[in-house]
DNA sequence: AGAGAATCGTGACAGAATTCACAGCGTTCG
DNA sequence: CGAACGCTGTGAATTCTGTCACGATTCTCT
C-alpha cells in the first residue's frame, strides 16, 4: 500500500516538473529534482519507483514520460469532481485557488446556508443551498468534499457528506472529524500550524535578529480613547498648557488631532494610529519613530522628560511630525490633556 | 526533542479540552479524550507523559490542569507575533480566521504589494505596503510569518524574512522553500491535499454511493452559445420547426430563453444553466431533470427521439418545465436550431 | 574497444512514531 | 478486609518512513 505522505509528493513533484518543463528543462535527475522538492535524492528514486517509472542512468528521468507516469499514478481515468462546502472567506479564497486549474479534479459546486450566497458564482463555481447538498453530491457521484465550514458544524456535515457518498475529505475546520475508517480525511489544521510554527520559533535559537534596531521595553499599554477630542486646539497650544516642550515643530500652519493614543507597544501602534492620531508613549526609540511615520502620525508626544536623541529628532524634523516631550509621566500626561480639552469642549 | 506531530496534536488537545470544559466536564480519561481526537488512547498517555502532566488513575486527567500543563509547554512567557505576508483571497481568510482568537499568538501586521491595501484594516489587522516588510518584521521582532502569497514569489519573500529573522514559517504556496535548516517551515499545500483526496477516493473502494439515482452517461459536451438567441421565439414555436415533440408545456403563456446549452455533465450544468437557457441534452436522466429544475431552467430538449419516461414526465409538469423532444442528435438538433435563429434575425 | 564516471534501482538498515502490554495504584463492592 | 476493577505511566515490540550503500547500466573519452 502506497502512504499518504508518497502521494502528497508524488503531487509536489508533478508540480516541480510541470514548471521546470515550462523553462525547457527535458530531463533531470534525481539529485536535482530533490533539491527543488527538498527532500533526499534517495527520496526521489524511491518516490518514482513506487510508481514503476524508470530513468535512465546517463540522462535522468525525462521530464515529460515523468510527468505523464505521475499523472497516470494519480490521476483517475476520469476527472474527478469535488464539492466544497462552507463558501465563507475560506471557501472563497479555496475556490480562487482551485480557478482554472488541473483538469484532473476540479471543483464542481459549493454550497452554504447563507441565501446571500446561494445562486451565485464565486470564482467559476455556482453556489447552491446546503440543504441541496446530500441529494446533489449523490446524484453527481461527488465523492471527495473540501470542508470550509466553522468548526461547531463540521462533524454534522461531514457525516452527511458520507452518507451521499463521498470519500474523501479535505477540512479546514480545528474539530477532529469522527468517521468511518475507509474515509480519508486530510486535516488542514490552521491553528494547529500556527502554534506548532510559535513553538518552534521560541525553540530555534534565543538569537537576535541579525543587526539592527535596539529593543522594545516591557509591553505597558495605556490606552486612552480621547472622545472629546473635537477641539480645534493644535497641538503646539496642547503643549503649552500640559507643560510640554516642543521638540520639532512639525508642519507648517499647526498640527491638530482628533484621538490620542498611548501606549508602548509598537505592533499596536499599527493598528491604533492613524494620521489623525497624537502618540503618547513611554519609547523613545528610532523604531517606534519610524511606524509613527509610516502610519503618518502627525504628533508624538514623549514623557517623563525624557528628551529624544539627535538621530530622533532629525528624523522627526525630516518628517514634519510633531516632537514633544512632557515632564510627566504618561498617566499625568493622559490626564492633563483629558482636562484640558475636557475643559475646552465645555 | 519533542516532535512535530506531537506539538500538533497538543494544541489539537487544548482546543478539544477547552471547548469540554466549556461544556461542564472537569475530568477526562485518556480514551475519551483519544476518541474525541481521533487517536488512540496509548497516544493521548504518550503525550501528556512529554510534556510531563500526571493524570490520577482513577479520576483521569484534571481538564483544567491539563490545558494549563498544555498552554505551559506550548506558549512563551511572552505573546508570540505573526506577519502574514500576502493579503488577497487566502490571507483575508486566513486572517479573518484568528481575528480575536488565541492572545498568546497574535498576527499583528499584514504585507501587499496591492496599493489598493496597504493601509487598510483586514480583520482587525493593519495592512502594510510590502516594501516595508524587511525592516519592520526586523524592528518588531517578529519571528513567524504566514505565507500567503502566489507561488512564484514565494521563494523570495521567505528568504527576506529569513533576513529579517524570522524563524518559523506557515507556507501556504505550492512551492517547496530551500531555506537553511533552522527555520521551521510548515507546509499547508492545499493542491497536494486535493490531490492526495482525489487518489485516496478512488482507491477506497469501488463501491457506488448508497443507493439512489442512476448514473451518468460518457462526458461528451458540445456547447453551444447562441448568441443570436435575442430572438423573440417561444420554445413551442421552436419545437415546431424543428421538428420537435413537445412532450410537457412548460409554464402558461409560452416560454422563451436567451441562451441554449448542449451538454450531458450535470455538473457543467450547475455553472452554464440560468433560467434563460435551454438545455439540450442526450441525456434523458431523472437527475438531469432535478438539476435543471434547481437552476430554474425553463426548457428541456432531449434528443435521438428518447421520450423521457412517465416519472421524469410528471416531475417536468409539476415544475412548469417545458419537455420536447427532437427526432435528431444533438449536433443537428443545435444546428436547426442555430439556423432557425439567424433566419429568424436576419 | 575498454576504462572511467555518473546515475538509477533496490535490498538492507536506522530511526522515529505508534501501539502493545503490563506493573502500580486508588476505588468499589462484597 | 480483601479481591476485582479500571485507569495511568512506561518499557518493549511493532510498524512506518526515510537513508545508505552498492550492483547494474549507459554514456564518454582515450
Amino acid at each position: 500500500m502506497v502512504s499518504r505522505k508518497t502521494v502528497s509528493r508524488m503531487s509536489r513533484y508533478r508540480r516541480l516538473l510541470q514548471s521546470l518543463r515550462e523553462t525547457g528543462v527535458e530531463s533531470i535527475y534525481s539529485h536535482q529534482l530533490a533539491r527543488h522538492a527538498v527532500v533526499s535524492a534517495a527520496q526521489v528514486r524511491r518516490d518514482l519507483m513506487v510508481i514503476g517509472y524508470s530513468g535512465s542512468p546517463n540522462k535522468g528521468y525525462d521530464v515529460t514520460a515523468c510527468i505523464d507516469s505521475i499523472s497516470h499514478f494519480l490521476d483517475g481515468p476520469v476527472r474527478q469532481e469535488v464539492a466544497l462546502v462552507g463558501a465563507g472567506n475560506l471557501g472563497h479564497a479555496v475556490l480562487s485557488h482551485f480557478a482554472d486549474k488541473s483538469p484532473t479534479v476540479a471543483i464542481v459546486a459549493a454550497f452554504d446556508v447563507d441565501p446571500a450566497l446561494t445562486g451565485t458564482l464565486i470564482h467559476g463555481v455556482r453556489c447552491l443551498d446546503a440543504r441541496l447538498m446530500e441529494s446533489l453530491v449523490r446524484d453527481l457521484r461527488l465523492q471527495i468534499a473540501v470542508l470550509t465550514v466553522p468548526g461547531t458544524v463540521a462533524q454534522e456535515v461531514a457525516e452527511t457528506l458520507v452518507r451521499a457518498g463521498v470519500k474523501s475529505i479535505i477540512s479546514f475546520a480545528p474539530t477532529p472529524l469522527a468517521l468511518p475508517n475507509d474515509i480519508f480525511v486530510e486535516y488542514m489544521d490552521i491553528t494547529a500550524a500556527l502554534e506548532s510554527a510559535a513553538f518552534f520559533a521560541r525553540l530555534g535559537g534565543r538569537d537576535e535578529p541579525p543587526a539592527n534596531g535596539d529593543g522594545d521595553i516591557e509591553p505597558i499599554v495605556r490606552k486612552l480613547e480621547s472622545l472629546l477630542a473635537r477641539s480645534n486646539m493644535k497641538l503646539e497650544e496642547l503643549a503649552a498648557r500640559i507643560g510640554a516642550d516642543v521638540v520639532t515643530p512639525g508642519k507648517a500652519g499647526g498640527t491638530s488631532v482628533a484621538r490620542i493614543y498611548a501606549g508602548d507597544r509598537v505592533s499596536d501602534l499599527l493598528n491604533e494610529a492613524s494620521d489623525k492620531t497624537l502618540l503618547v508613549s513611554n519609547l523613545a526609540s528610532v523604531q517606534m519613530l519610524r511606524v509613527a511615520e509610516l502610519m503618518d502620525v502627525p504628533g508624538i508626544c514623549f514623557v517623563n522628560g525624557i528628551r529624544p536623541d539627535e538621530e530622533m529628532v532629525q528624523l522627526a524634523r525630516d518628517n514634519d511630525t510633531l516632537l514633544m516631550v512632557s515632564p510627566q509621566g504618561v498617566f499625568e500626561t493622559c490626564g492633563r490633556i483629558y482636562q484640558t480639552l475636557d475643559g475646552e469642549h465645555a
